[in-house]
DNA sequence: TTTTAACACGCAAACGTTTTCGTGACTTTT
DNA sequence: AAAAGTCACGAAAACGTTTGCGTGTTAAAA
């Protein structure tokens, strides 16, 4: 039960400087080819390992990210989480994990504490709560101490920093194109109030597609549910305004909802009414979730390439951490990753 | 675009020394009420936050700690790490996540990678490969150096550590003698290699169930699938083989599957046949899904409490991390955690 | 007026590295 | 034999903290 070993305990054993060890292991050609082989046989021996936190301190540079999501049992989070962690690992960064749960308070509290050297650069998605006040000042305060940030899916334009998005705009388009050529004339949207701005782009893409294929959008068909209500309580109230919706306009021949859940309870309240998806009603869903694909009937979605975003916002993040900081010259990007529709069983 | 701050600046810049500066932030009675008031506000006005890694190379400890799963999209492991983040954070901890993805030399690496000072002590679950090659070096090496470690789920008796498991032979008993309640007489059960240690207590439980009833087991209906092929792949041959039980053995009256996947193919196979779920046969599975509450009808389960394993795993782990150490008296503990039986549509 | 005590602060070591520079002991050159 | 050069190594600083101890100054006690 020894404590892991220093070149300092290396060095007394061995009668050597420190200086020489931490040469002799580094094969320097200042050390004779003795103790160099001394040296490191006793290394090996003892299994040394440099200290990580010791260069940490050194070379003011930790090699370790933080990622600050506001939930981790979702599917597309951990997606990112993979995909920000596979290119971490592969370019020798370490991932190290914060929870905001949709709250803003812990968002902050979060960055403070790893803002404070324990990592080298944050990956973030903006929690509920921060997107409705409208507070970004924890954001700024962080890269004005030189930390950047790279921001995914939620983001703002008010923030200047690097930036992974899908393309939300166009993935709702495409999606309901899909719909209206598929012969459906009365489309109904499901989606969240408009703080979020995933869901406001996608509204933006189904009310687009409609007017460019000159159908004209009807303010009844569209159904914005407050997404801020506790889980449970939220899908029973939403099940509830979906079969109003449908009760009240009955010729509604196919649905778009902005996620996963959404468009699952449509596909269930279509069901309990004795409608057949998809030949009453069709349905496509925004999301990267695991239960479109093994709902039944399994559902047609717009995908997100979750894992991508992650690998992504980590090679964007990671450059920018390493390349030498070139003064005022700074430049941010967006990059958009291209949704892509996933033809399943809930559209013809 | 400054750096942060350091004791050191404070003191040059107020013209005194760095020993006094961090006593005044702690308001040591050593400093007069003058000079503290005076540096108090100056770090307070540059937001003066002490550096983490100065912090941890000094206290050789750096409150965090590593939690290394197989797979992070899953919700069983996402759970998990859901309640080590809560307890880790209540109690000043950060967490840092490594992925083995099933491979037991990234297992290795990963650990590598975090045990040179970067944690305090491990969380982790086995990757099926170590699992299979039995090769348990590493963990020892690891708590050889002084580096705790718990291990929860997929643990094996042969390491000597605190862990925290699921009762998998009591939580499969009480489904398959639920199901014998039910009236079931022919209940297979569809389940993984034996090397995997949740599927081989879950398989005893359902034999013990079986005996204690007086009913004898059939080796017939029992499905041992190999489950390290790829997902796709595999999900395909599972459908197939559940195909081929059912029509061999026409009066099985019920299913016990030893995870998400496997009930919800029995479930997608009966339906295909045109048996109806619960009435001509019922399925129970053993998961922490998602999937089992929104698939049709909703699945039956075992809850394992993912998020509670996590929570307490890690208040073992900082527990023991911030314990003296006593010396040889080492006593490890295993935490059992209780299953649930939540009765969904899928069972009468 | 001398001794003692309190006060307010600075020095230095320590945590574990890396790296620059200096230096003593040889060896080679002239 | 003196000058120059090579070799092999050590000392020390630096990264940013904390903390025990030493010390100079002033105020109180004798």
């Amino acid at each position: 039960m020894r404590r892991k070993i220093t070149l300092k305990q290396i060095a007394r054993e061995l009668d050597v400087s420190i200086s020489t060890v931490s040469k002799a292991l580094k094969n320097s050609k200042e050390i004779s080819a003795d103790t160099i082989q001394k040296v490191q046989a006793f290394a090996k021996l003892y299994n040394y390992r440099p200290n990580n936190i010791a260069l940490s301190l050194k070379n003011r540079k930790t090699n370790t990210i933080g990622i600050i999501i506001p939930e981790i049992v979702h599917h597309f989070f951990s997606k990112v989480i993979r995909g920000v962690e596979l290119v971490a690992n592969n370019r020798g960064y370490n991932v190290i994990i914060g929870l905001s749960n949709e709250s803003f308070s812990k968002e902050v509290i979060n960055m403070e504490m790893l803002a404070n050297g324990s990592i080298d650069g944050f990956i973030l998605s903006m929690s509920k709560e921060t997107l409705l006040q409208q507070d970004y000042h924890h954001y700024n305060e962080t890269m004005n101490q030189g930390m950047p940030i790279v921001m995914f899916d939620r983001v703002v334009s008010e923030i200047k920093c690097d930036k992974v998005i899908v393309d939300d705009f166009n993935g709702a388009k495409n999606a309901v194109e899909k719909l209206i050529s598929n012969d459906c004339k009365h489309i109904a949207l499901i989606t969240t109030k408009d703080y979020v701005s995933v869901g406001k782009l996608r509204t933006q893409g189904y009310l687009e597609a409609l007017q460019e294929n000159k159908i004209t959008p009807e303010a009844e068909l569209i159904l914005k549910m407050d997404d801020t209500l506790d889980y449970e309580v939220h899908l029973e109230k939403l099940e509830g305004e979906i079969e109003q919706l449908f009760k009240a306009h009955d010729y509604i021949d196919a649905v778009f909802a902005v996620n996963e859940l959404y468009a699952l309870s449509a596909m269930k309240v279509a069901r309990k009414m004795g409608l057949n998806v998809p030949n009453d009603i069709q349905v496509i869903g925004f999301t990267d979730g695991v239960l479109s694909k093994h709902s039944t009937p399994s559902l047609t979605t717009v995908s997100q390439h979750a894992q991508l975003m992650g690998e992504r916002a980590a090679d964007l993040l990671i450059d920018k951490i390493e390349t030498e900081f070139n003064e005022e010259e700074e430049q941010f990007q967006t990059i958009v990753i291209n949704t892509e529709l996933v033809e399943r069983d809930s559209t013809k």
